[in-house]
DNA sequence: TGATAAGCGAGACGGTACGTCAAGTCTTTGA
DNA sequence: TCAAAGACTTGACGTACCGTCTCGCTTATCA
C-alpha cells in the first residue's frame, strides 16, 4: 500500500477545501455538511478529501486548529479568580459565536459516534486548554490562593463543565453571569 | 390537513418500533440506526414511523422514556451530601451502562443539530431530575445545611455538569471517586 | 368465503365512484388515475371500491359503459358506402374527444397487462360494434353492394384497424379525410 | 446544468441493464417491471440507471433497437404482392413470439401515458420499416403493379394496421391466413 | 530536458438510506 | 351489518451522499 506524499500535496486544494468546510458548517450546520458539498463547494475532487482526511469531522477539526490559534495563553495577573474570569469569559463569548458554537457543537456531537474524532478533540482542542489552566491554578496554589490539597485537574472541570453542560444540553444560555456564580460557588463553596 | 387520529394507532406497532429502536441501537451505537432498519426489524412500515415520529431520535426518546420512569426520587436521609452521593452514584452507573451510555450520548449529538430534540431531551430527561434535586436542595436550605444566598439550580449544575462533561468530552472515565471529589470540593470550596 | 351481497350494495357509492373515476381520469390521464384518489373523490372508502372492482380499468369500463350507450345503431340508407362513412367519422369524433381518447386509451394501454380488462374491453366495447357493422355489411352483401365471397368480420377490421392504429401509435392524427381514404382504397382496391 | 459525460460511461453497466430488462421483462411482463428490479438484476446502482434513461420503457426500447436490428431489409422480387406477404408474415412472427409480443405490447402501453415513448417508438421503429415498405410499394406503382394515384403511406398503414389491431385488442390472434385475407381483400377491393 | 509518476479536477460507479406514494388488507366506528 | 374512514404492511419511487474507481491533465522530480 502507497500512502499519499505529503511533499507533494496541494496546498492550494487544503486551503480550498478547510474554507469550504468553514463556510457551509456556517450556513447549513455540521449535520448538513456533506463530502460532496465540500468538495463542489471547494472546486475539488472528492479523492483529493478522502486521501487527506478520514471525515468531515477530520476537516472541520484541522480547519478550527488552522483559524483558531488565538486565545491560547493563559493570563497571570496575581488575582487567580480574575484570571479565571477573564478566561472563562473568552469561552463564553466563543460559545455564544453562532459560527463557533456550530462547530463546536458539531464536533462534539460527531465524537459521539466516531472515538477517533473524540480523541483529537480532546487531544488539539481540550488538553491544551486544560493544561494552561492547570498551570495557572498550579501557581495558585504555590501562592495560597488555591488549596494545595487538590488535583488541579479537578478544579479546571468542576469551573467549565458548567459552560459545556449549557452549550450542549441547551437548558439556560451560557453567560458572562453564570461565570461569576460558578467562581463564587467553586470558590466559597456550597456548604451552609 | 388530515393528522393522524391516536385513537386508532396500533399499539403493537409502537411497542415494536420502540424495542426495535432500542436493540438496534445498542447493537450499532446511535449513528447506526436507520430509519429503514428499525422498520424491518419492528416489521413495520417505514410510513407508520414516519406518522407518528418525526426523526430517529423522537423514537429513542420515547422508549428510553416509557422504559425508565425507575429512579425519579431523590433520597432524603438528612444528610444532603449523603443523598446527593447516592443518586449522583446512580447516574454514575447509568453513565457506565454501555446501552444507556449509548442511548444518551446518541441523544445528546442529536440535539446538537436538531432543537425539537434538544427541548424534548431538556423538558422530558433533564428538567425533570433537576427539579427533584432542587427540591432536595431547598430542603437543605432550610436545614441549614446548604447557603440559603445561592439558586439551587446552579448548584445542581455544578454537581452533575461535571459527570456530563467526562461522558461527552472522553477526557477521563465517569467514576464514583469523581463524585466523591465533585462534592468535596464543591461544599467545601476550593478557595486557599 | 362470504363473496358480497349485490342486494345490498350502495348505489349512491358506485356512482359517486364511477363519476370520480371519470372525472379524474379526465384531469390526470389513466396512467395517473390512483384508487385512493378515486375514493378520496368519490367519498367512499378504498374497501367499497375493493369491493366491487378488481381494477382502476374495471371501474373505467363501467363507467364509460354506463354513460356511453349512444351512438349503438348503424345506418342503413341504401349506400353502403355512405353508412360506413357516416360510421366511422362518429368514430374519428370520439378519438378526437380528448376524453373519449384518454379513457380508450387507457383502457387498452391496461389491457395489455391484464387480460380479463383485454377481454372486458373487447366484449363490452369492441365486440357489439363490430356486430353492428357485420350486420349491415352482411345486407350489403344481399344487395350486392359488397363482394358475397368473403368475411364481413375481415373487412370490418380493415376498414376500422387503421383508425385505432393512428390512435395508439400516433403516426398521423386520425381525420375525416382518413375515413375517404379508407373507404376509397378498401371498395376500389389498390392493385394497379 | 451538467449533464452525464457519455465518454465516461460504462459500456459494461449499459449492457448489463439493457440485458436485465430484457430478461425481466419476459418473465413478468412489462406492467410488472421495476427501475429497481432491473438494478438489482444488472448489480446497478438506481442511479445508474436514471443517469441515462428516463424511463424503463426507454430502456426496453434501446434494448429492443440494439438487438433487433434484423428485418430491417424489404424483399424486391417483382412480385409485389409476395414481397408484402413475406415481409408481413415476419411480422406475424413477431407479433407471436412471447417476448417480442411482450415488449411491443408493453410499449406501445407506455406510449398512451408518455409522448416521449411514443415518439421514440415512432421514430425508432415505426417509421423505418414504414419508409422501406413505401419504397417498396412505389417501385411497384412505376411497374404498374399498384395504382399509381394513391398515397403508398394510406397502403401501408391499410395492410399493416389489422396486425396490430389483432395485437392490442385480442380480438382474433394474428396468423399467417390473415395476411392472405389482408392482401387479397386491400388489393382486389371489397366492391361487390 | 524529456519521461514518468504523483496529485489533481472531475465525475461515473455500486450501494444504502432517505422520505413519499400508492397498493391492497385489516380494524374501528357510526348509521 | 355494511360502509366510511383510515391505519396498517409492503414495496417501488426518484434523490442525495457515501466511499471507490478511473479518466485525462498538470506539475515537479530525476535519469
Amino acid at each position: 500500500m502507497t500512502s499519499p506524499n505529503p511533499d507533494r500535496r496541494s496546498e492550494r486544494a487544503r486551503q480550498a477545501i478547510l474554507e469550504a468546510a468553514l463556510e457551509l458548517c456556517q450556513q447549513q450546520s455540521f449535520a448538513g455538511l456533506t463530502m460532496e458539498g465540500i468538495a463542489k463547494r471547494a472546486g475539488v475532487g472528492k479523492q483529493t478529501i478522502y486521501r487527506w482526511w478520514p471525515s468531515k469531522a477530520a476537516i472541520l477539526l484541522e480547519a478550527l486548529m488552522e483559524r483558531a490559534v488565538d486565545t491560547l495563553d493563559f493570563p497571570d495577573t496575581g488575582d487567580v479568580v480574575a484570571d479565571l474570569r477573564t478566561q472563562m469569559t473568552l469561552v463564553v463569548h466563543a460559545f455564544n459565536d453562532p459560527m463557533f458554537s456550530a462547530y463546536s457543537r458539531g464536533l462534539i456531537a460527531a465524537a459521539q459516534s466516531d472515538p477517533e474524532i473524540a480523541a483529537a478533540v480532546v487531544d488539539t482542542v481540550i488538553k491544551p486548554r486544560v493544561d494552561l489552566c492547570v498551570e495557572r491554578l498550579e501557581k495558585a496554589q504555590k501562592s495560597g490562593d488555591l488549596r494545595a490539597d487538590l488535583d488541579p485537574q479537578d478544579v479546571v472541570e468542576l469551573l467549565y463543565a458548567p459552560l459545556y453542560y449549557r452549550l450542549l444540553l441547551h437548558t439556560r444560555p451560557v453567560t458572562e453571569a453564570q461565570v461569576d456564580t460558578i467562581l463564587q460557588l467553586t470558590f466559597t463553596g456550597v456548604a451552609g
